[in-house]
DNA sequence: ACCCATAACGAAAACGGTTTCGTGTTGATA
DNA sequence: TATCAACACGAAACCGTTTTCGTTATGGGT
């Protein structure tokens, strides 16, 4: 076991200062071609590497960025992370993830632990049970102590920082119309309480869409379930006691299960009831028969949040100015609805 | 924007040194009551946090574990980081995930960025590439530094770790051996290619599943991918060409993708041909017909993997001794399988 | 009055770098 | 020969902690 070379070995070693070392790995115009052609060679032998912590100490400045996300598993937040992850390694900072887990308390939790020193900067998306709380605070201590933050898809109006979202009511106007033209009448909606703020949006395009075309909106269309987690015997009333040719669901698993729910019933998909959700992950894809979805573009949230992170993080300016970046939705059309 | 308060704040303000304040905010018996309670005091009402980075200079411990994987967005791995972050978090530490996107340069630039300092040890699956090209120096170099490695999944005999891994070969067998026994003759399978640990593993278990039972292993109802991305072509091709009862595929997307075709050729599943894939996914779970898996149980060696390392990064011990965890897989009975 | 243990605190080194500001040595110039 | 710039390098501060090892008082014991 070859222990790290730090240094004070070269220094020691080649009987020069530290300084010069250090000046001379930096190819510095102060040292002489001979002496630093020689530490060089050395360094280059032993393989030394610079310790980032001590870099990092001296900079103030770690080169992480902290991820603090709901849930590591849900496959949209795998393509922020991903994007974000892509971004930010090529710019040479590393991606610490943390899992709120949709906890209020781990979330705040994970931040503390972040915000500490070891991270420049902190990209999230609000956990559920802090969207229902509304409660804010470690958010705004981490801004206070000058942290950049990037809020993510899930964010709040409450604290005042960069934001990127997709803008969910227009995919869920897009979906709802698509329906529409397709001359769909009875159109439900699966979505979650209004608290989270995707949802409220979604629900409210969809609203629009149909208002705007002449539809009334019937509350018994809409199922409004607690949180994100599948709730089958919910649907499964919902799907008994409502009439319905269409239905639009804010994430792919409700739609997938959705479909199957009908499919056991003996209906035809889409001629008999189409279905539209939201994430274009693998589910939507390979699901029997393939979902059309609302596609959120994460990877590229991922990639424009690490972006404004690490711009704000590496400019010396002083701005409090910020920005929210609202990508558009794309309607990936597949065989859950027709055409 | 108030900026974080240092020992040295509290000490110029306090008007005592800065081990004192040290130590008061340690509660070391050094010092009297009175500065005590008027140091901690203090800190709180200032909010004082020790700096991260600072201690762990001092230290030599950052708490951070760097996790290289192939890929954030497979659902297998990303229940490994789920497991991980969950027992890392729990014992104080924080992850660093960094995919290698199944690139070996990728998966060497990632540890190079960690192994300076940044994290007390890695877990690790190794990139498609890597065990392509079977080229481990930079795992090498790792282990000799000191650093503790855990290969979990994609693992190496060339190096010498701890490793977690679940029984691949087993979990075939046991799959073939499900179709067989509901007499399934002509069974094949999609892999990919032999160079990938689990694959190999898991084709060696259908084969010994078919020797076993007196089935002859053919060849040609044997099909390789190259990688573990999805063909479409040739996975057709393989359908049109081979007579099939039963097909083990080596994830979920090559099994619900196999299945979709077969009902496009109008095939009933399970009554005509029934499928098994590897990894319990949203994919299984929402398939129509739902999917029989070989259960990984990700999660689980996410922990597991992380306790094996925490457990050598706080050991005094100079010992080198390894382990290797075998765990056991699942099959999970849906319908895409009589019974 | 002297010795010494003890309590309470501070100085300083250390972790591994970066960077500013000397400082001693050249050689050229006036 | 005195002056001075340029060159090549070193000393030391600094980042924010922890920790060891003093160093003062104070008071008790004799």
């Amino acid at each position: 076991m070859k222990a790290k070379i730090t240094l004070k070995d070269i220094a020691r070693e080649l009987e020069v200062s530290i300084s010069t070392v250090s000046k001379a790995l930096k190819n510095s115009e102060e040292i002489s071609r001979d002496t630093k052609e020689k530490i060089q060679a050395f360094a280059k032998l032993y393989n030394y590497r610079p310790n980032n912590i001590a870099i990092s100490l001296k900079n103030k400045r770690t080169k992480n960025i902290g991820v603090v996300i709901p849930d590591i598993v849900h496959h949209f937040f795998t393509t922020v992370i991903r994007g974000i992850e892509k971004y930010a390694n090529a710019r040479g900072y590393n991606v610490i993830v943390c899992s709120s887990d949709e906890s209020f308390d781990r979330e705040v939790i994970n931040m503390e632990m972040l915000a500490n020193g070891s991270i420049d900067g902190f990209i999230m998306s609000l956990s559920s049970e802090t969207q229902k709380k509304n409660d804010y605070n470690h958010l705004k201590e981490v801004t206070e102590q000058g942290i950049p933050v990037v809020l993510v898809d899930r964010i709040t109006n409450e604290i005042e920082c960069d934001k990127v979202i997709i803008d969910d009511q227009l995919g869920a106007y897009m979906a709802a119309k698509k329906m529409i033209d397709q001359g769909r009448k009875k159109i439900g909606i699966i979505t979650t309480a209004d608290y989270l703020s995707v949802s409220r949006a979604r629900t409210e395009g969809y609203k629009k869409a149909l208002t705007e075309h002449g539809i009334e909106v019937d509350e018994s269309r809409m199922l409004k379930l607690s949180s994100m987690d599948m709730d089958e015997d919910l649907i499964r009333d919902f799907f008994d006691s409502t009439d319905l040719d269409a239905v639009l669901c804010v994430n792919e698993i409700f739609a997938v299960f959705s479909m199957r729910l009908a499919q056991k019933r003996g209906l035809r998909i889409p001629e008999d009831m189409s279905f539209i959700g939201f994430t274009d992950g693998f589910l939507s894809q390979y699901a029997y028969p393939s979902l059309t979805v609302v596609a959120q573009h994460g990877q590229k949230m991922g990639e424009i949040s690490a972006q404004m992170l690490i711009d704000k993080v590496e400019s010396e300016a002083e701005e409090e100015t910020y920005q929210t970046k609202i990508l558009e939705p794309t309607l990936v059309v597949r065989d859950s609805t027709i055409n």
